[in-house]
DNA sequence: CTAATGTCTCCAGCAACTAGAGGTTCAAGA
DNA sequence: TCTTGAACCTCTAGTTGCTGGAGACATTAG
């Protein structure tokens, strides 16, 4: 029986994690000890494994908890569980595509810095200038909005 | 003069948004008409559309909030909006390797699925098995957690 | 004048955690 | 056996970048 921080350790996922999991219900209440810690056996360090595996794949929770309980029910046909695969991969793939034309546009902005002042700066100019946007991709309410998430210092 | 839903709908940000802005301050106050409601000029219209696009390019919000500093200051040399250029295009990039291993695994998923049952699918398989997890990869607090904001249906 | 839209403020919520306060339990050393 | 210190408990609130709703006022078209 492993306590919660051992768990924590064997699966690479931080404790206050895995109780934020059993809050949401993609972990079930494990057994407690006689003075109420939480006491979890190899099914749970299993199934705790796999939603770290699928989240460092990019599946969001509630893919994840789809995927769950299609691995609870072994005798039903896999079609779903490969929708859901088909349909990450997809998303993957567009935030990809995403991501590869924003990385032309600040190679760009980049590379034109000639180190001057700011009144002259590419970088800025560039944010400044909307006249490369498509002109059509002002419709109110349908741009794309897609990888708008970077927070890259937001990690640990 | 701009009421704010003509402003909105001429940068492409959404009303709710643009009050957002305000409020963290990305914007400034705008005047008031007689009833109350914001109206906004010419240089707030500049001022937001320099913000869409860099949200555009993937560029945090403290980010912007640095750039639109420093464009408020022209006669200061453009090195630290290069920085913040720079370090964007290798976030960028860290994202981009990062999504193109998860593909290449998603593929491999999806390749086998030979359609059978959820016992002996691929899919859940591979989730499953850590076994091809980095070994040393499970350092507790050191595992990578970047790109893990997928959310594939949470656009507008 | 009236109806429909647009706007106002404030508050709550989304994902997926993370961090902190304030208290309890456990394992090991003296 | 006692004591220390780490690990654990619950609960609340914060993060990022918005989005949506409630209920009330303003503006505009017909």
């Amino acid at each position: 029986m492993l306590t919660i921080g051992k768990l924590g350790a064997a699966a690479g996922v931080k404790v206050p994690t895995i109780r934020y999991y059993e809050q949401i219900g993609l972990l079930p209440p494990p057994e407690r000890s006689a003075g109420n810690q939480r006491l979890y056996g190899r099914t749970a360090l299993d199934r705790l494994a796999f939603i770290r595996h699928a989240r460092d794949l990019g599946f969001p929770l509630e893919a994840i908890r789809d995927l769950l309980s299609l691995s609870d029910r072994p005798d039903q046909p896999c079609a779903a569980a490969d929708i859901i695969a088909k349909q990450q991969l997809a998303a993957v793939e567009a935030r990809i595509a995403r991501l590869e034309a924003l990385k032309s546009e600040l190679e760009r902005m980049v590379s034109q810095c000639a180190q001057g002042t700011i009144a002259n700066c590419r970088v800025i100019e560039a944010l400044s200038d909307h006249s490369s946007c498509a002109p059509g991709s002002h419709k109110p309410g349908a741009h794309s909005q897609d990888d708008k998430r970077t927070t890259p210092g937001a990690g640990r």
